[in-house]
DNA sequence: CCTACCGATCGGTAGG
DNA sequence: CCTACCGATCGGTAGG
């Protein structure tokens, strides 16, 4: 096996177990153990256990950027972005769902210097969907008042995904992303001239 | 001091600490210097260091459900009943951030056994809101298809709200409440008859 | 990649 | 609530 895959199959026993017990809790040894070596002879592969979150999350805030780079190019109505942005949002998440759960919840075991780092990635994230909401605004396609709400609930929707996406389910990620942007674009309110009794 | 007092004043400096470093991270000597003591004189006061992780992840999650049943139980229109139970929820995060946020992170911490008892306090607040919507689309006030995902966005958006929810901010949890609930009730779209250019 | 180990620090205790 | 400490375990290293 060459140099290259032992040290991803450090990384990827590294994501599971930070995801599971936690960055703090999980040790050295436990990493190790998992990837079939002692724990001494890790370090001829890596050279601090925090080098390992930092790749981890550098790496997925990375994927993250990319792919709703790729979407934010695409000249399209911005509900179709709205649909996109998500449905890509949760394809990274569903297809590395290890990285992201650490990424989301593991940062603060990381330097204050590399914690910048990942935090600038995310900062430039939420600006291209801010960039998305401000474009459909500025079309006369989403509302204004509230955009700054309508944010804050995208972005909510977005980052707590990793929290009940199973990559197993029934529903792909471009379904689900359909679903919920529905629900975001058209709200939970039957349209008061649609509703059976009558009120408006 | 009451035994009481200084009992709560080791709590409050346990989720300060559990809230800013994580549960693992954050040593019995960090909290005992916080308290102003030496960390074997914590031992007077409590059994173990997980004992405090589950004190303060069992309180917060009483405080939600109470909170909650206490809007359940009020006769209103079911939007009336998400803008409050969107209140009751940030009002409970604002005003206990450090407990809401080690609620919503920490849990990891805790033996099986605790685990199950925070895990079912959560189940239970989530069927609250699965009623309210449920009763909501009862009533034909919320569209039926989507429910699960509104319900999914709901609750994406009250989870999330610990962070970014900061107590010094200008607007209050109920001035919160109504901006977000207006757009998850309805949506960011344009209603199509008033967009400017005429579309539909 | 293993053997053998290091100093530091961890949660917790005994005795006062 | 302090003094004084314990065994266990931590991340990491030296030498092969």
């Amino acid at each position: 096996m060459t140099d290259r895959n032992r040290r991803e199959q450090i990384l990827q026993a590294a994501r599971a177990l930070f995801r599971e017990k936690g960055y703090h809790a999980t040790t050295i040894r436990d990493i190790a153990d998992e990837a079939g070596m002692l724990s001494g002879s890790l370090y001829a592969h890596i050279r601090t256990k925090e080098d390992l979150l930092f790749e981890i999350t550098d790496e997925i805030a990375d994927q993250f950027l990319d792919e709703m780079k790729a979407v934010a190019g695409r000249s399209l109505p911005p509900d179709a972005l709205l649909r996109q942005g998500l449905a890509a949002h949760l394809r990274v998440v569903s297809t590395h769902l290890d990285a992201a759960s650490v990424f989301m919840h593991e940062w603060r075991g990381l330097s204050p210097d590399r914690r910048r780092v990942i935090q600038e990635k995310r900062d430039a994230y939420e600006q291209m969907w801010a960039g998305i909401l401000e474009a459909g605004a500025a079309a006369g396609v989403f509302r204004r008042e509230g955009l700054r709400f309508a944010r804050l609930v995208v972005l909510s929707v977005a980052n707590w995904s990793y929290q009940w996406l199973h990559p197993g389910g029934v529903l792909s990620a471009e379904q689900l992303a359909d679903q919920l942007a529905e629900v975001l674009l058209s709200g939970l309110l039957v349209p008061p001239a649609d509703r059976a009794d009558g009120t408006a």
